[in-house]
DNA sequence: CGCGCCAGTGTGGTCTGACCACACTACCAC
DNA sequence: GTGGTAGTGTGGTCAGACCACACTGGCGCG
């Protein structure tokens, strides 16, 4: 199937509300093709799927499984009811839909964990060098707080992954790139399992959470100062270093380039 | 997955087989437990739909949904009829869902088309810097292969378009990291109308291809030299060029960082 | 005996109609 | 005016029924 284009993807491109072998994706084509067009934007409702069921002649499950795609992936949100919040409410959530793709992928051996932690290692890499180059500082006010949170002594160590990984997240959300922070979230969601029994491979919690506390601020720190080749090294390092700790996941990849980038194209 | 507004980090995580506020949620856990304990694995047929509705209690048009939704995340492939390829059999063809993911949250506005030039610029010069200095030298042969193809002089732009994308993706997969390829798949089909409408704005296409089909051999030609600094570059150049020449999309990123990997600090 | 046709069977794909729980709305009694 | 209640429309779910399809097996013909 790695052939050229078009081997297998499972929707079509024929673009046309109707069309489509099967009625589904007629309505997953409709829906997508009144989203390009304009006709929906974020916080509009959808036609009911009764009304959509009449409208596009297909059955009613078939809209609600289209629907239900379209919830998956982080599209649209449901609620049942009636009044303003209820119906099928378009959203723009990718986080939801990436986590779910991405934690599937991995139970059914899609995703090797090793790849998972090789390309947070590449986007967190790349998302501390341009946070520490952006030109108007970076807001890490959410980064902050989460630093202070966990530093919090009573915290058990799930407790201290889960903000570990919002901190992470912050960072990829600082970057202002929404693909690169939902693609994280996706990471995330798709190793978290393996992160917490990892958990269990380490002996001194209390010295590897102080490790990783340090660690953090020195990213942060890092980036305050402009400094994108040490911003690089140490992100890079921390979460290398703490894969490498819990279970054995070959890095590859070298620890980072340095920065040494052209001056640059505004932005 | 209605994570929108709060805190969105640990969510929908309830793991039982059972359990899930919708029956729909309750079959894709189901399925996901079975493909994590190895009791399904990639080529497995899952149970009927009847037999799957039957087991969990719950009706087929909640399993249908269900399925559904593994079927777009490119989990399972349907096929009607009967014997060993019909049913739903487990596959795991990430590139599918990722596609779908990021051409519809393009359309619905949560992916900007820069975020994802950015994103692509930022993956493909780590894979570009990573195959070049990849010890067992990566296979390259279809990426070669489709080089050729690309001089072939009575391609179209839009044929064009498609093999380099092919080319691209190639790439990714050489690196042997199966969630960039997948990635990359996906952020290449939510900007494919982009890159098509922006054709339009080339004015001389044949100097245009041409040096594109040059610059794909100079990236090839820097892997194959090892030379992971100027693969970084001139991926990265690029890849902006295009863009920078089709419409506007501010690529941000600096050109690129030099390499200097771990084991030889040349320089 | 061998080959080809054809009913049988089980699968996904779809539609229809029905019921439920819920949330909001409007109305009516106090 | 205020409170509660019936009404209405939404998604959520289920059950049953077809259909098209692909394979299986047996039957009949050569």
């Amino acid at each position: 199937m790695g052939d050229a284009a078009s081997a297998d993807d499972a929707s079509a491109r024929p673009v046309a509300t109707t069309a489509g072998a099967r009625a589904w994706q007629a309505v997953l084509e409709h829906v997508e093709s009144r989203l390009l067009s304009g006709d929906l934007a974020p916080g509009d409702r959808l036609p009911g799927e009764r009304a959509l069921s009449a409208e596009l002649g297909v059955g009613r499950s078939s809209v609600r499984e289209a629907l239900r795609v379209l919830e998956v992936l982080g599209l649209i949100r449901t609620q049942a009811g009636s009044g303003p919040s209820a119906g099928a409410i378009i959203i723009a959530t990718p986080s939801g839909g990436m986590s779910a793709l991405m934690r599937l992928q991995v139970a059914a051996h899609g995703f090797p964990v090793a790849d998972i932690v090789r390309t947070r290692l590449i986007l967190e890499t790349a998302v501390a060098g341009e946070l520490a180059e952006a030109v108007p500082a970076p807001d890490l006010a959410a980064a902050d707080r989460l630093l202070d949170a966990m530093d919090s002594p009573d915290l058990v160590p799930s407790e201290f992954l889960a903000l570990d990984a919002t901190f992470h997240l912050a960072l990829a959300e600082a970057s202002g790139n929404q693909v690169i922070a939902a693609t994280m979230a996706g990471l995330r969601s798709g190793i978290e399992g393996y992160a917490l029994a990892g958990l269990a491979t380490i002996a001194d919690w209390g010295a590897t959470s102080a490790r990783l506390r340090h660690e953090h601020r020195g990213i942060v720190e890092a980036i305050r100062a402009a400094d994108a080749a040490s911003a690089r090294t140490r992100i890079h390092g921390h979460i290398s270093g703490y894969y490498a700790e819990t279970f054995v996941v070959p890095t590859a990849a070298p620890p980072t380039p340095t920065p040494s980038p052209t001056p640059s194209p505004a932005r």
